[in-house]
DNA sequence: TATTTTTGTTTAAACGATTAAGCGAAATGC
DNA sequence: GCATTTCGCTTAATCGTTTAAACAAAAATA
């Protein structure tokens, strides 16, 4: 490897000291270095092609510069838009994003927690993960600075920017009822995720509105990491009881793109014998011959503020922001 | 922020030198340190919760432990996929990947590897872009190790892995032929970068083994970037004009979504009156109503061994590894 | 002219780790 | 019993920056 530039080898050149070389470099002290000096001190610089040091830099300043993304599975759209939007966020104010996989893991969480903070990332935007209350503690504790992206605990007192879930799934269900479903059901995650319950509750209080009893045994859980067996058994559970449903709710896209390539191989028409609406955008929906209707989560919005927040939050502030996004109803054909 | 622990502390409190709780911490000399010494260090660092401040090893010891991944878009499934993996593929050896979109543009290519480089990462995994070939060469010449993925430029004597773009567009093309299709279209992207003109290469190379003229009218170029009326435009004319379409050959999966939203639109039914085959495998194309057949690129072996050579490549070996995978025709009923 | 201020630069101490070299004391060899 | 080896630990330099403080020389002020 060609022996790296260092400060001091522009010194040695130009004759200089290399706390010269660094006030030049960094345009400090303006004004008060002589043109000659600077002069002599950029153009060895550029000609020995100079370039920083940032890990000696950040060892000086405690600043690295870098934000640490901790989600479930950058392969999931919904998260690899997410990391993207916060990718090109973070590059506007000169950050660059470390990002890290836990696979819904508690354990995998933390280990990428502890790894990011030991490389000394000034902050994180975390899509929690069940059971990892007592790790976002032990951050709160040490005072790190964090942002929680589209899953949030109630109990724990942090920034957050998430979808107002509860609201989505009411409106969500409510559309269905306005359109004449009268048997609605929904197939979610089974995991006590504060956004995931919230959309239960959100579903179920619309049905309850409107009058309807026996609402649990329409409501069928999957695992989080449920394959397409598990949700293809939960949508025909619910398609052959006395009274099958004729509109449905899916907890997420993923859930969603399992179920309706069941649902294809059926002999059923989408809407007319069993409306359909999901969770979040996805382009792979839209070549279904009726394109699912599905509530937006306004991921633009949700990146950008969350990475605003722990910008903030990182060079000052102590103030908690939390912040609950509308989704918005966007109807297709589906229902 | 509560200070954090540093080996001085922890040395503090023991009463022993900074040098021995290195020492002890990080398990060199064994055998020559005392058990008690050992046991009251260990104590301490668990107690006073220390974690090691990388930045500061880095420093010393001239390595960090990170990869940097430019790819063009991490948004794109194809890329998030192979990230993931990365990512996976890492982990294991204890390194951590930091990923940056370069959106095709050069400029910005060559921005994400300075800034990469500033951050002294290990290494760098690197699908190029057309344009970057001076970046490249720069790399090598500073005997920066990196490994291309997925695309790579012929001209460069660089290590890389990547499909064998020529003979899985002729296989499938190849494909197409044998199933009875008289007029073969191609959709793909103009672009010189490599990967990209084998496939053309390969498309044109079946048709003309096949003793059929003619074949430039037939290949369609869109733009990188291209968006939906782009590609539009390109299947309706090779759908218009005398001797219609009766197969086609997209030139990537997105593009094969574009084009079959709109096909999907038109009064034909695919595959009896127009087959499709795309490459890249992705499921936004599994809920039409003739799944895609595919070329499907192996993304587990690609990541893999393009860490793998970049692993070996940085604690040693010198000498350059280019693997060319074959890709495979999935055939479902589009084609 | 003597004193103060300004200017341009250097000195040197950090940041938090690693690690070769050194150094007394205890153990061993002859 | 003296020389040597081994043991357990410390000293101190180093990685490449940053930055407060010091410091001559020049300029301004009195």
């Amino acid at each position: 490897m060609k022996k790296k530039v260092s400060l001091k080898d522009i010194a040695n050149r130009v004759g200089v000291s290399t706390a010269l070389v660094s006030y030049v470099l960094n345009n400090k002290k303006e004004g008060r270095i002589s043109e000659e000096s600077a002069r002599k001190i950029r153009e060895a610089a550029r000609e020995m092609n100079y370039r920083t040091n940032q890990i000696a830099r950040s060892l000086k300043t405690n600043k690295t510069f870098t934000i640490g993304l901790v989600i479930a599975d950058i392969s999931n759209p919904f998260f690899s838009r997410l990391a993207r939007i916060i990718e090109d966020e973070a590059e506007l104010k000169n950050y660059t994003v470390i990002i890290g996989s836990s696979d819904e893991k508690p354990e995998k969480f933390c280990k990428l927690v502890d790894t990011f903070l030991d490389k000394q990332v000034d902050g994180l935007i975390i899509a929690a993960t069940d059971g990892t209350e007592s790790c976002l503690n032990e951050l709160i504790e040490n005072n790190i600075p964090f942002v929680l992206v589209d899953r949030y605990f109630p109990a724990i007192h942090a920034n957050y920017v998430a979808l107002d879930n509860f609201k989505a799934a009411f409106t969500a269900t409510q559309h269905l009822i306005s359109i004449g479903c009268n048997n609605i059901g929904m197939v979610t995650y089974d995991s006590p995720l504060f956004n995931l319950t919230e959309r239960k509750k959100g579903f179920l209080a619309a049905l309850k509105e409107n009058g309807n009893r026996n609402n649990r045994s329409r409501l069928k859980e999957v695992s989080l990491k449920a394959r397409q067996d598990e949700v293809e058994k939960a949508v025909a559970h619910l398609l052959s009881s006395a009274q099958p449903v004729d509109g449905l709710l899916f907890g997420s896209n993923t859930i969603a793109v399992q179920a309706v390539k069941y649902i294809n191989t059926l002999p059923l028409r989408v809407p007319k014998d069993l409306a359909l609406i999901c969770f979040d955008e996805t382009d792979s929906l839209d070549l279904f011959y009726a394109p699912l209707t599905y509530i937006r989560q306004p991921l633009e919005d949700m990146a950008r503020q969350a990475t605003a927040i722990l910008l903030d939050r990182m060079d000052k502030n102590n103030k908690i922001t939390q912040v609950n996004i509308e989704g918005e109803l966007i109807i297709r054909k589906s229902a």
